[in-house]
DNA sequence: TTTTTTATTGACTGATCAGTCAATTAAAGG
DNA sequence: CCTTTAATTGACTGATCAGTCAATAAAAAA
């Protein structure tokens, strides 16, 4: 399938390039093939981009349920930062994109609507897992959403040394559930 | 003076945009010059945008000093998060050119190199900051940094409602603190 | 005043790129 | 086999912009 092809040229040459100034030339070349087919299918370089986001977010949304399936009640939490850094899900390429979509989501309307609901399913994931389990999950959810996502920055800029990211957000999560 | 114009211009154009996309012709129109000048001044875009974010650094320096400064011996951990989420570091343009920054530092060298030296330094606030106060400080200020980051890249996004920033990160510290 | 240096700009250039389109090839349907 | 539909592309276009440069104005030095 030609888009999806293009999807993934499209995530590997942002995260080749570390910017969003990719030409839909370069996309459709990886994805062999011709920069008018790839705006045949997809229209313009914007929706190319979103398309790869909503797919980047798919593969997330399905990593998030198979975590939380296969935890036991009391793990939701630790299944659930288990998701976040599974490598699908933090792929370098991956994160890459990410902090690109999140400047993008600054001044572009769709941008921001997608990225509000990968926001507000996080919270609600977040607040759920925390239930029971500290006093006040609402808030504790902010913090730890704000904590995955300032480790995601960081693994951006980092390339090599991920490791111990998925440690530390446990880390966080443990420190705040005893303490509130 | 000039520079000073357009590198306070630059961080207004591109806290507007939301990106850094943005022409010199349009950070020249700003700082009331010609695009020409801009270029007489700095040489390039690259280097109109480091100046601005070096300046930007140079100000969260001086009020991370200030803070510390003024704060008792045991408060400098609180102190040093004041000085994160001070009126000067913490303005909406501010924030969305660090958002940017982060960006380029994919991809830009310089850029990459500047932030290094942020980033070290922020650490090594962070662990003198904590020494004393928890078992692991080293483990603890790699934890709060992405607090810091995160939150700051909220902030970005949301605009609006950037209260209780601080305090999000002030109840992770303690959190650490009470728990490592 | 005259000269030299600095500030300043409008007008260009060269390159890049998103998006279009008419034309060609291939596939599917009848 | 013929026809209609879909896939595919090379060649363009129109616009944008970073960076240059020669020329002018202003300021400083002599």
């Amino acid at each position: 399938m030609r888009r999806a092809a293009l999807v993934a040229a499209t995530v590997e040459e942002i995260g080749e390039a570390g910017t969003l100034d990719v030409t839909v030339g370069q996309i459709a070349r990886r994805a062999g093939m011709s920069s008018a087919l790839a705006h045949h299918y997809f229209g313009g370089k914007a929706q190319i981009f979103l398309a790869a986001m909503r797919h980047i977010q798919s593969e997330y949304a399905a990593e998030v349920r198979r975590c939380l399936q296969q935890a036991e009640p009391g793990k939701r939490l630790e299944a659930l930062i288990s998701a976040n850094f599974a490598p699908i899900c933090f792929a370098p390429a991956t994160v890459s994109a990410w902090l690109n979509f999140y400047v993008l989501a600054q001044s572009d309307k769709d941008a921001a609507r997608l990225l509000q609901i990968y926001q507000k399913r996080l919270h609600s994931n977040l607040v759920h897992a925390l239930r029971g389990r500290c006093a006040a999950p609402e808030q504790v959810a902010e913090v730890l959403a704000a904590q995955i996502d300032g480790t995601y920055l960081r693994a951006a800029l980092a390339g090599e040394s991920i490791n111990g990211a998925e440690e530390a957000v446990l880390l966080a999560a443990k420190a705040l559930m005893e303490t509130s």
